[in-house]
Formats: structure tokens, sequence, C-alpha cells
RNA sequence: CGGGGUGUGGCGCAGUUGGUAGCGUACUACGUUCGGGACGUAGGGGCCGGAAGUUCGAGUCUUCUCACCCCGACCA
């Protein structure tokens, strides 16, 4: 049991922001709402970072780079969008500063007022379809399939480290097509991408689904999206795909002409995931322990631990870990050989179940003379002893069983705690009690929508792709229902 | 914006009826240790978020102010 670390049944947001900062991943910064991403946990990103950039690539996208700053015009075009993110945006005034004229340090210079506002980002739809009107002519110039990588910034409310950050880090692809049809393919093919990342890197199953009308995007058409079951029972929004439709071609007029010579409005998507990923890596599969991270993600796949008396015994120690360090380098294993003098065994033991790293391997006088080595996993915390010469073999296994035990972990645990409810009491119960996914019918009405989320916080979040239809009764309204929807309290 | 809380060595905290700052930990050095968060000895480091006030004297009392955190409304 670590130490300094808030127990998870008891506090589960304390326990989320302790490990956080606990195990080194990020910390609060001297801005308000914003966070700095530590080495640790940015390194974790870029493992987020480089696997989901081969996919995109994979998958005909290309990357390309727009500004931070948008004109305060070019948000205006699309109505729903202005009315989506107009409460969250910071606004650039002036251009320069200048020493105060009383000598107290430094003030904005009133004469360097911006003609036109710049908007920081809080995502780039508008700057971007601004400059694809430039490059769409006609069909021919058609699909455009662009990803960026950038920061954004939504000033909100409250905040929380990775789940919700005044800036954050995040992906945005911006994809625009001749048809309707190439479009939505486009939309679902990403939100597949996704919740096969969410799956294979992340070991966390996802529900793939259309958001609900009042749930989508600002200037969406439609929204899909993968949810995930966090450990306390309240679900996260893991990723969105938005159909576009043609709102933003016709907001920043970009027609191009057909096979046939007509002029028609270019179809769009855009598709985002941010550094609340992390969140999701931590809250999926944590424990009282510290951190459990999929192998996949871990910037560290296997330590290594000298257990020695003395500095001969650790060199003869650091010989042999050095050689099981460049075996399993050779695999493709990321390996850390931890002969720190400052930290006994025991010391390091815990840091590194803290810090999630799923295979430790310690190796002691005792270990040397028997060829052997001890193996321990963070999933489980079971330790083994197994034949150095086995190393190469086993490691590599043990990894890839570690990654699919702790997602089929994850989801028994969305199994055991999805509920079918089909009365409005049993619905209350089940958020009473430990929260989780609720099935249930829904008559379809944003006013019924509503009115669950303000008797209960629950929303919809979404309606499951695979959702069969059957009949039945609104588990509110009691009206009729074709199919049921996903109800969670969430993030 | 409403409610709650906190600001004191790097971190976590204590500081009584006001008397000139202390503990744990981390850090540095040396020695003993090392198979689940070692120990001893010796060191270095803070002017108490900021401003004004009361007082012979303020970490402590008063007023104002700033910042951050947590809970709610908003949201990825």
């Amino acid at each position: 049991m670590a130490k300094f670390l808030t127990n998870r049944d008891e506090n589960y947001s304390q326990w989320y922001n302790d490990l956080v900062i606990k195990a080194d991943l990020a910390e609060n910064s001297a801005v308000r709402g914003c966070m700095v991403i530590k080495p640790y946990g940015y390194a974790i990103w870029e493992k987020i970072q480089a696997e989901l950039d081969r996919l995109f690539k994979a998958t005909g996208h290309v990357n390309a780079y727009f500004p931070l700053f948008i004109p305060k015009s070019f948000f205006s075009k699309e109505a729903a969008h202005v009315e989506g993110f107009a409460k969250e945006c910071a606004v650039v005034t002036h251009y320069r500063l200048k020493n105060d004229e009383n000598g107290k340090g430094i003030v904005v210079d009133p004469t360097a007022k911006l003609e036109e506002e710049l908007i920081i980002r809080p995502t780039s739809e508008t700057i971007i379809w601004h400059s694809y009107k430039n490059w769409i002519k006609s069909y021919r110039d058609l699909p455009i399939l662009i990803n960026q990588w950038a920061n954004v910034v939504r000033w909100e409310m409250r905040t929380r480290l990775f789940l919700r950050t005044t800036e954050f880090l995040w992906q945005e692809g911006h994809t625009a097509h001749a048809t309707r049809e190439e479009a939505i393919e486009e939309t679902l093919k990403m939100i597949n991408v996704y919740a096969g990342f969410a799956e294979n890197s992340m070991a966390l199953p996802v529900i793939k689904g259309y958001k609900s009308e009042n749930e989508r995007f600002a200037g969406a058409l439609d929204t899909y999206a993968i949810e995930a079951l966090m450990q306390d029972g309240k679900a996260l929004q893991a990723g969105t795909s938005h159909f576009l439709g043609q709102n933003f071609a016709k907001a920043f007029d970009v027609q191009f002409t057909d096979r046939t010579g007509k002029l028609d409005y270019v179809w769009a998507t855009s598709w985002g995931v941010s550094t609340r990923l992390m969140g999701a890596i931590i809250m999926g599969h944590s424990d009282n322990h510290g951190l459990v991270l999929p192998p996949k993600l871990a910037p560290i796949q296997v330590v290594i631990i000298p257990i020695y008396k003395n500095i001969e015994q650790l060199a003869t120690l650091s010989e042999t870990a050095n050689k099981i360090k460049a075996g399993l380098e050779a695999l493709g294993i990321s390996v850390k050989y931890d002969d720190r003098d400052n930290n006994k065994p025991g010391w390091k033991f815990a840091d590194y179940e803290l810090k999630g790293v799923p295979v430790r391997l310690a190796i002691g006088p005792r270990d040397l003379e028997n060829s052997t080595i001890e193996v321990a996993r963070r999933d489980n915390l079971t330790k083994e002893t197994i034949p150095i010469n086995k190393v190469n073999e086993l490691i590599p296994k043990l990894l890839e069983d570690i990654q699919s035990n702790i997602y089929t972990k994850a989801l028994n645990f969305r199994k055991e705690n999805t509920f079918y409810v089909d009365k409005w009491d049993d619905f209350l119960k089940v958020l009473d009690n430990q929260g989780g996914f609720i099935m249930a019918h829904w008559d379809g009405t944003v006013e019924t929508g509503e009115k669950i989320k303000e008797e209960t916080k629950a929303t919809i979040r979404c309606i499951p792709f695979d959702s069969p239809e059957e009949e039945g009764k609104c588990v509110y309204s009691g009206k009729p229902s074709k199919r049921r929807v996903l109800f969670a309290i969430s993030y």
C-alpha cells in the first residue's frame, strides 16, 4: 500500500489528484487552470501521439498546422458554433506592453489595441475552413484529409488535472469531402480508429454511439463519441467525431465543381482526442498502490532493480543486469536499470509501483548464484522467480498478458456496472448506489433528457451503435421508445 | 459567479494568553546498511502570500487585498 496516497475508496477524486502529482505526471502551474505536464506524464502523451499519428496516417491523413489565433469575425460565421464556444474564449486585444508611468512595473499599452480582436483557438474549424476556401475548386481537390496536433484554450470555470484544463493538448482532424456519404463514412471511420486505440493501446473498453441532439458539438449535424466507464462509476467521454454536413462550407463559402460541372458546398468532418485520455488511463486502471499503465503506453515497460551490499557486488550485478537490459531492448522493450545508490530496493519497489511500471525485475546475489531473477507484475502485484535465460522469452509474453489482463479487468468492471433499467425507481437506485452505465429507454425528446439531467445529473452519454431495436417505454416519461440509450453521470 | 478551505525552508505541517520561528521529510558530507519505503552523526536552507494599521513588540490581533485548492452551475 502506497503511503502518502489517498485511499481510492475513501475519496476518489482526491486519490486521482494525489496520483497525478505523486506519480510525477503533472502539477498545477502558476497560471490558473493550466498544468505543467512533467516529463514522465509527457512521455505517456508522446506514446499516445505516436500511435494515433500512425493510425491517422495509415488511414490516409496528413498533418498540417494552422494559427493559434483566430480573427473574431471568423467565429461568428457559423451561428451554432459561436454560441457553443463564445462563453469560454480567451481574447487577445493588445499587442504591446510598456513601462508604467508611475514606475510600477509593466502595463498594457492602450495605443497598441488591435483593430480586430483575436480569439485563442478553442478549436480550429473556422480558421481551417477559411483556408480550405482557397484550396478547393473542384472535386479533384477532394478529399482533404488533414490532422493537426495543437494546443487549444477553453476558459472553463472549473478545472482538473488532465480531465479539464484551461489549455490542453489535442489533435483535431478536419476533412473535406465531395459527398455526404463520404463524409459520414469518414466520421465513422475515425470514431472506429479511436475506439480501436482505446481498446488496444489504452486497454480500455469503450462504447461507441451517437450523441443526442443537445450533447452534439456546436455546429455539427451528428456527433459520434466513445464513452468509457471509470472506476468510480462515472462516464468519461474519451473521443468525438463530428459530421459537420455543409455548415462550415456554407459559413465560409467553400464550393466546388463536381463531375457533372455543378457547383455544390463541401461536406465536412472533424474529430479529436485530447490529453484527457491521460485521465482515462489513470482512472481506468490504477489502484491504491498507484498508477497501473498499459504496457503499450508505458514509458518504462520494465525496470530492473539491483539488490546489493557493496560496490563490488553492484558491479557484478550490473554486468548481468545490463546484459538483460540490452537483450530486452533488442526486442523493442523499453527498460530502465535503476542502479541509483540513494534509495534502498524497497523504496524503489514502491516508487515504480506508484509510477505504474508494468514489470519489475529484481536481481540480487542470491539470484546471481542460481542464475535467476525475480519478476513482479504491476497489474496483480504477483511475483515469481524465473531463470535468467528465459527472460527474453517470457517478458514479451508477460507484457502482452498484462495488457490483455487489465483490458479484461476493465471490461468485467464495466459489465458488472452496466444496468438494464426499466423503472424510474431502479434508475435512481443505481445512481444512489455505485453509479455506472445505465441502459434505458428514452422517448427521444430533448425535454426528457434535460429533465433527467436536472433531477439526477445523469445525461445521455450516447445512443450506442449496437443497441438493438426493441419495443419499450421511456424510463422517465413512459412514452414509446425503440431502443435503449446509455445514461451515466459523466466527467 | 455561489459555498467551503488553505497560504510559514523544496514538499508536508506545528506554532498556546502577541515576546523575535520549529518539527517531519527532502537536501549536503561521512560512516554503517541494502531481498518491500534503513540508521547514526554533523551541516546548509525560511521572515511567515501582499499592503496598511494597533502595539514597546505581530506568524499570532484588525482592515483591505492577492493567489491557489475543493464542492456546484458550464464543458473534451
